[in-house]
RNA sequence: UGGGGCGUCGGCAAGUGGUAAGCCACCAGGUUUUGGUCCUGGCAUGCGCAGGUUCGAAUCCUGCCGCCCCAGCCA
């Protein structure tokens, strides 16, 4: 698949078509949009608030609007919904457009912020209190929230609620000129304290807040709550398909009642549901608190769900992107399996990613037949899936390393590794043979000597015999040292976010999501690997060297998924 | 007891009156110099439940049941 993301229209972007898949719901919408004339064109937004870093879920949002920006040959534009500064800042503006970036988007000049249209909305707030429609409320948040009433009973009418438009606007005008303390005052739309829907009980509008903006800096002591802002700056965009999350659903009344009070046009919004994955969290507010409270190493810790932490952790663009298009846009509430992430990811790399050797937990294996001094290079092909994909040399010596699961000095009947007696092969080398098995003091496996054949150079012999098994393997004398993180889920549950009466979530974190190995042994080229290059490390999995802690000198590798594993399935089952 | 949504296989998800796609997971085989990949086969007489309409219903009607969202001067 190309890393071309917008406008082209390929299987990729399509999610359909090639896959003989169906189209979700909202394309069906703007199929029958396009084709009734509602709209002539489409044109999407990406519409994030810089308070935090992006995760997998929002993954799905933008795959959805750029995809469908690109299916349609229409825009999709990045807006950051910065209408509250007290909570938002300039680094997550930068590490948000990063992400997106590094997914496979682009969103041209159509950088855009709610804070452009500060002065705009103000202006249209000042039209709504002269047409009757808005207010200057003085009320306290408690004495608002008492006013309200429930869903099912009716509010009650502020006592401030039928102030003359000649007093609104002054008041308004004396917010915004910094004339009143925060808090002493909001404006409040004027639709219907006794509505059904909550939010068309007189919603706020701007609120008073000495803050300063990431943007507007000090200009502003007043701003616009989100609900005020959010279709009104889709409108000004001239956004087609405002596509939301389900629990906007409940505000789109509210959105459409400003665009028509305000008589201007009006997109349509569409919402879906939200992704859930199973074993991690994807509410901002608890990613925070796991990074504030240090229970992961950052906004980027390889076992966060953010998408600066799946690409730490090994994940590459084109798989998010398979994995967006796969877990398919609806509005059922669901949770998605994290199984299908990693096959997702497996999927891309088994293709994209150069095998490489690395043990990971090293037993010293002599081969008491095998020159001293002798040493040979052995070509090995880089992916066996793609022949494109090359050759590299690989040093072979008397002494090796093999990994310490692929001996057992008492096998069970269907284990096909070495043992005591047993011939295996070491890939692209020899076949060995185990004649002898050292021990500790402590009666621990140190040591195997074995014996090769040396008929069998490449990995088969003139006989034609058959082993059963076949194992990495890395020459002593030129093995290099190694640093290896295997990652693990970082719940110990599938739905953290279901705690039960009285249970801190922070119980449920699972205490062996990073195991950190060290001494591990790989195959020379290994060292020389650039940061952020995934590759298979044969028979184990997939392994990124870590964007920030690897060099030549000290090499460090992260899990980022491991292979599927029969052989301890079937040890499991028994 | 209000309003808005949603209920199809263990997890996703098509289906829009004509007799239940596909993917993941799982199970059983085959190939294999990765117990990987790949290939083959299996996996909902059933669509939240109960009635009804119809020659025919997951699709239409009625009534229940269950789950999610809404009472921020958060987004």
């Amino acid at each position: 698949m190309s890393d071309t993301p917008q406008g082209e229209i390929n299987a990729e972007t399509t999610g359909n078509a090639a896959e003989g898949g169906a189209k979700d719901f909202i394309r069906t919408f703007i199929d029958e949009d396009l084709a009734t004339g509602r709209y002539t064109h489409v044109h999407t937004r990406f519409p994030p608030e810089p308070n935090g870093y992006l995760h997998i879920g929002h993954a799905k949002s933008i795959c959805l609007n750029f995809g469908i920006a690109g299916d349609y040959q229409g825009k999709c534009n990045l807006r950051f919904d910065d209408t509250n500064p007290a909570k938002e800042e300039t680094e997550y503006v930068d590490s948000i457009k990063d992400d997106i970036r590094w997914l496979g988007f682009d969103w041209g000049e159509s950088e855009f912020y709610a804070s452009d249209y500060f002065d705009q909305l103000f202006d249209w707030a000042k039209q709504l209190i002269g047409k009757g429609l808005a207010y200057v409320d003085s009320l306290s948040p408690d004495e608002i929230r008492a006013h309200r009433g429930t869903p099912t009973e009716a509010g009650r009418n502020s006592p401030f609620r039928d102030r003359t438009v000649e007093e609104n606007i002054s008041m308004f005008e004396a917010m915004r000129a910094g004339e009143y303390p925060d808090g002493a005052h909001v404006l409040r739309a004027k639709i219907d304290m006794a509505h059904p829907n909550i939010n068309m009980r007189d919603p706020t509008m701007y609120r008073i807040r000495r803050a300063h903006h990431h943007r507007t800096g000090d200009t502003w002591c007043i701003y616009p709550t989100y609900d005020w802002a959010h279709g009104q700056s889709d409108s000004i965009e001239g956004i087609t398909h405002s596509i939301c999350t389900l629990e906007f659903e409940n505000h789109r009344p509210l959105y459409d009642w400003f665009l028509e009070k305000l008589e201007v046009y009006r997109p349509r919004q569409i919402e879906f549901a939200r992704l859930n994955l199973s074993y991690t969290l994807m509410s901002k507010r608890r990613l925070l608190e796991l990074v504030k409270e240090g229970h992961v190493s950052g906004w980027d810790d390889p076992r966060m769900p953010t998408i600066c932490g799946l690409r730490r952790r090994g994940f590459t663009p084109q798989a998010l992107r398979a994995f967006a298009r796969g877990i398919g846009v609806a509005k059922r509430d669901s949770m998605i399996d994290v199984a299908f992430l990693e096959f997702c990811l497996r999927e891309d790399l088994n293709t994209a990613a150069e095998r490489r050797m690395l043990v990971l937990n090293p037993l010293k294996v002599v081969l008491t037949n095998y020159p001293e001094q002798q040493e040979e290079w052995f070509e090995a092909d880089n992916n066996p899936e793609d022949a494109a994909a090359g050759h590299r040399k690989i040093p072979f010596s008397r002494e090796l390393y093999i990994e310490q699961d692929d001996f057992m000095e008492d096998p069970p009947k269907k284990y096909f590794r070495l043992s005591p007696g047993k011939e295996i092969r070491l890939k692209h080398a020899y076949y060995i043979t185990c004649d002898e098995v050292i021990k500790d003091a402590a009666g621990n496996v140190v040591e195997l000597r074995c014996s090769y054949d040396p008929e069998s150079r490449g990995g088969g012999t003139p006989d034609g015999r058959k082993v059963k098994g076949t194992s990495h393997w890395v020459s002593a004398a030129h093995a290099v040292d190694s640093e290896v993180r295997l990652y693990d889920r970082l719940f110990s549950v599938e739905d953290p976010a279901d705690t039960a009466e009285g249970q801190d979530w922070r119980d449920l974190i699972n205490k062996d999501s990073c195991e950190v190995l060290t001494g591990c042994k790989a195959e020379p080229a290994l060292a020389q690997a650039a940061p952020e290059t995934v590759f298979q490390f044969l028979r184990q999995g997939y392994f990124v060297a870590d964007r920030r802690d690897h060099t030549p000198e000290h090499p460090v590798f992260n899990r980022a998924v491991g292979l599927r594993d029969t052989w301890a399935k079937v040890q499991k089952n028994g």
